[in-house]
DNA sequence: AATGAATGAGACTTCATTCAT
DNA sequence: TATGAATGAAGTCTCATTCAT
C-alpha cells in the first residue's frame, strides 16, 4: 500500500516537475503532453491516470507552486531581527524569485493571456490582495502617508523588478533591490 | 487601380486589427487564423494573400504598434514646458498605455514566450535598452547618484505599473504615477 | 480587330510556354497557376479568359506539342536521301528530342501517373500505334523477320534512349543512337 | 509488449502497402494522406505515429522496394546454368517487373519528378550506375566492342521495354525479351 | 498500474477558381 | 480586355485524449 503510494507520488512529482520546466520554457500552448511525459520518464497513458487533462496538470502545478511560495513567506525565516517589515518582504521575494524562477516565469508568462488561469483567478487575486495589504501595513508602520497608493506603487516596483529578473539574464536584482530599499528606510529610526 | 489598393489596405488593416485584438486577449498560440478572419470579416484564406504566415501577421502588428509608439514618444507633445524629463516620460508612458492598451497587453504577454518572439526579440531589446538609457540620462540631469541602478529601478517601477494596469480593471494608474513622480522631483529646483 | 487577335495570341503563347516550362520542371501537381501567370507576365484573372482551368492549359500544351512533333516528322526533312527509313526515323527522333526536350520531359513524366492524360489517351495511343507501324514497315523493308516484335523492341529501345536522355545530363544520345543504327543496317545493301 | 510490436508492424505494413498502391496508380502529389489511411484501414493521423511526413512514407516504400529487388537479384536464382550473364539479367529483370509491377510503376513515374525524389535520387543513381556497370561487364565477357556505349544501349532497351510493359496492358514482354536476347547471344559459343 | 497504439478534431497553409471593378 | 482581391475546399500535420492489452 505504502509502496503504491510511493510510486504514484513519484510519477506525479516527475510529471509536475517536467510540466513546470517545459511550460515555463516553451509556453503552455506550445508544449505537448507527449513531451512532458517523455521528460518525466512516464508513459503517455499513465499521465491520464493522474491528471484528467493537460489543464489539470497546469492547475496542479499552480497549486503546488503557490503553496510553496505561501509556505516560504509564512515560515518564520531566519531573517535578522533588525530588518524592517518592508525589508523582510523584499528580501524574501528576491530569494523566492531565485529559488522558484521557473514557476515565476510560468506565472508571469501566462497571467496576461491564458484563460486557464481564470480558474485560479480568485486564489491569485486573494494572494495579491494579501500581499498588497501586507505591504500597506508595513508602510503605515514606518509612517508613510497615502499607504494605499504607496503600497500599489511599491508592489508594482517589486513586480517590475521580478519581471525584469525573469526577462534578462544576469539582471542585478540584488543591487536594484538595495536601491529600492534605500527609499523605504524607516523614517524614524 | 486605386480601388485595388484601397481594398487591399482595408483588408490588411482589418486583419491587423483583428489580430491585435485576439492575440492580446487570448495569446498568440491560442488564437486561430480562422477566428482572426472571422473577426476581421474576411475569408479564411485572405490572410495569406498579404502575409506569408501567422507569424508574419504578428510581426506586422508589432511593426505598426512600435511605429505608433515611437511616433507618440517622439512628437513634441503639447506637454507643459515646466515638466522634467522624468515627468514627461512617465506621463507619456501612461498616456500611451491607455491609448494602446491592446498592443501593450500583447507585448507584455509575449515578452516571456521568447520562442514566439525570436524575430522581434532584437527589436524589443533595442527599444528596451533605449528607454533605460533615456531614463538614466534624465536621472543624471536631476542629480541622482548611481544613475545606472536607479534607472533600472525606475524602469522596473514603471513596467510594474504598466503590468498591473494591464492586468486589473480600474487600476488607478494616474494616482500611482503621481506618487511615483513625487519621488523623482528634481533635487535642486 | 487584328490587334486584339495579336495580343490574345501573344498572351496565350506566353501562357503555354510558361506552363510547359514549369510543368516539365516541377511536375503538373506541384506547379501553381499563379506561378505560371507570373512566369508568363500575365495576370491571374486573364488566364481564365483563355483557359477554363489548369487542366485545359495542360491539354492545350499537349495539343500544341503533339502537333509540333507530328509536323516535324511529316515534313520532308532535308535528310540525305541515302538514309534508310529506320535511320531517318531514329535521327529525326533524336533531333526532335533535343529540340523539344521540355515537352518530352513533361510527356514522359506524366504518362505513367496522370489521370488528366486520360483525356488525350486516344490521341497518344494513335500516335504510338502509328509510330510502331511505321517502324514495322521500315523493318520489313530491310528484311527483318518477326517485324511485329522487332518493331516493339526497337520502339522500346528508342523510348529507353529518350528516357535516359531526359533523365541524365550529358547523355551521349548521338553515340548511343549510332550504335543502335549499326544493328539496323539494311541486310541487303 | 510483443502485442504492441505486432500491432505496430501490421499498421506500418498496411500503410506502406496502401501507399505503394495509390502512389503508383495516381502519383505521389495527387495522392492524399487521407486516401492512404482509408485504403490501409486506419485512422487519418496514425501515419504520423510511424512516419514523420508523407515524404518519409515514400522513402520507406522505396527502401523496402529496393531491398526486395536487391534480394531478388542477388539470390542465386534457380536459373539454368547454361544462361549467359546477359540472359540472366534480362530474364531476372522481366521476372521482377512482373512480380513488383506496382513498385516499378512508382519508380518510373517519379524518376522525372526530381523535386520529389531529392532524397532518394542518389540511391537511385547508384543503383542505376551499378546496373549499367553490370551490363557492361557481361557484354565485355561475350566479346562486344565498345562495351560502354553498348551497355548504355542495352540498358536503354531494357528500360524501354519495362516502360512499355508498365504502360500498356497485355504488353508481350516475354516475346520482346526473346527477340532482344537473340541479339546478345555469345559471339563465340 | 502501466503501456503506447489509435483516433479524429482542428490547426496552419495552399491553391484553383470566381468576382468586382 | 484585364486586374488582382477574395473565396473556401482540401491538403498536410499536430496533438489531446481514449482504448485495448
Amino acid at each position: 500500500m505504502v509502496r503504491f503510494q510511493d510510486k504514484r507520488s513519484q510519477s506525479i512529482n516527475q510529471l509536475v516537475e517536467a510540466g513546470l520546466k517545459l511550460f515555463s520554457e516553451q509556453g503552455y500552448e506550445a508544449t505537448s503532453i507527449r513531451s512532458i511525459a517523455r521528460e518525466a520518464g512516464v508513459s503517455l497513458g499513465l499521465m491520464y491516470n493522474y491528471f484528467r487533462s493537460k489543464e489539470e496538470l497546469l492547475l496542479e502545478i499552480f497549486r503546488r507552486g503557490n503553496a510553496d511560495i505561501a509556505a516560504s513567506f509564512i515560515k518564520p525565516t531566519e531573517a535578522p531581527q533588525n530588518q524592517s517589515g518592508i525589508e523582510q518582504h523584499i528580501r524574501q521575494t528576491v530569494r523566492i524569485l531565485k529559488e522558484k524562477r521557473e514557476f515565476w516565469r510560468l506565472l508571469h508568462g501566462l497571467r496576461l493571456q491564458n484563460q486557464v488561469l481564470a480558474q485560479v483567478a480568485t486564489e491569485v487575486q486573494q494572494q495579491t490582495a494579501f500581499i498588497e495589504q501586507h505591504i500597506k501595513e508595513n508602510l503605515q508602520e514606518i509612517g508613510f502617508k497615502e499607504p494605499e497608493l504607496e503600497a500599489k506603487l511599491l508592489f508594482a516596483a517589486i513586480d517590475g523588478m521580478a519581471q525584469h529578473f525573469l526577462l534578462y539574464e544576469n539582471y542585478p536584482i540584488d543591487e536594484v533591490a538595495n536601491v529600492l530599499l534605500q527609499k523605504y528606510k524607516p523614517l524614524n529610526p
